[in-house]
DNA sequence: TAAATTTGACCCGG
DNA sequence: CCGGGTCAAATTTA
């Protein structure tokens, strides 16, 4: 389905679940304006979508890789949303990074639980955050973000003509993956990932809100790890941090080995390190939209099936680094 | 007091 | 020369 068209139903679509549901979102203003957010962005990327060219009918180059989410919301639309709306409950859209709608769910029944479906100009961006904690299957720190991997050589930073530094020695793939940033207490902490991080720099960085925030192994001067990452909150949506690991970990963390004494977080390196990113598992994106849209468009697909989809995904694949 | 964090200076690729 | 990445001394924290 051509994206305009996407967007056009998808927004009319919101704001019929506005109409449907007014009585109650009367009582939950702040859902109703997240949900008001929604369509004016579905409707904002729309407009833009026109004002550039795009026609409500007929194809659209650019939709080749992303041609899954659009089969997903289709599907979606098509079932009024039933498909999905089993386990999660899609919430509303909300324009973020590059002029894209982002699809925003909660679980039904666990509420802490966060979906956000995007896409990238790299392709589909998947979160999902919180933990289930009715199947337990979340993870520890309860974040399974989608990765976008990038190559080293290209950092895949479309809009940024630098980043392209101190690369000599690190060939290694690049990660980058979002993640909902906390919403109380230290805003720029990085998610747990299972691993020890120490902070070694910050900077601020040209045509950035933010700063960036560079943290290493704390394991790397006894492992010599190489690994890295670094912490950006995102321009455009400050509730999000872009993490950007780089290098793999090489530390192969004991009881023996050395912890991080102070800090609260990162606690749990011992029995997660494995030499990858345990709680960031890769999936390829056109897997998860399947897994979130078309698993069946009568049964319940549970976010736990998402989970062990990923879990499947990163026990055969994506593991070899 | 040791380890983490901050921050200004420096390094170095483009 | 610019600016992202890193270093390391100073500072903070537990």
């Amino acid at each position: 389905m051509e994206e305009t068209m996407v967007l056009m139903l998808y927004g009319s679509k919101l704001a019929k679940d506005i109409e449907e549901n007014l009585p109650n979102l009367c009582n939950q203003p702040d859902i109703l304006v997240k949900s008001c957010d929604g369509i004016i962005g579905v409707f904002s990327n729309l407009k833009e979508l026109l004002s550039h060219g795009h026609m409500i009918s007929g194809g659209s180059h650019e939709l080749q890789q992303t041609d899954n989410i659009g089969a997903g919301i289709q599907e979606w639309l098509k079932t009024g949303g039933n498909c999905y709306h089993q386990a999660m409950d899609l919430h509303n859209a909300q324009t973020v990074l590059g002029n894209y709608p982002r699809t925003y769910g909660f679980s039904e029944s666990c509420t802490n639980m966060k979906v956000v479906l995007g896409r990238q100009e790299s392709g589909l961006e998947l979160m999902i955050s919180g933990r289930n904690v009715e199947s337990s299957v979340g993870g520890i720190g309860g974040e399974i973000i989608q990765p976008v991997d990038v190559d080293a050589s290209d950092s895949g930073r479309a809009s940024s003509s630098q980043c392209k530094r101190r690369r000599k020695d690190d060939g290694h793939k690049i990660r980058v993956i979002r993640v909902a940033a906390p919403q109380m207490g230290n805003l720029d902490l990085p998610p747990e990932d299972g691993y020890t991080w120490k902070k070694y720099g910050q900077k601020e960085i040209l045509r950035s809100r933010y700063p960036r925030s560079y943290y290493c192994c704390t394991h790397q001067k006894f492992y010599k790890c190489p690994a890295k990452k670094q912490v950006q909150r995102l321009n455009h949506d400050h509730s999000t941090l872009e993490v950007t690991y780089r290098g793999v970990h090489t530390c192969q963390v004991s009881s023996t080995a050395p912890s991080a004494p102070r800090g609260t977080r990162s606690t749990t390196a011992g029995t997660l390190a494995s030499g990858h990113f345990p709680e960031y598992q890769a999936l390829p994106v056109a897997d998860m939209a399947n897994a979130m849209f078309n698993s069946g468009s009568s049964s319940s697909i549970g976010i736990e099936n998402i989970f062990s989809s990923m879990e499947d995904k990163w026990n055969t694949g994506e593991n070899k680094n």
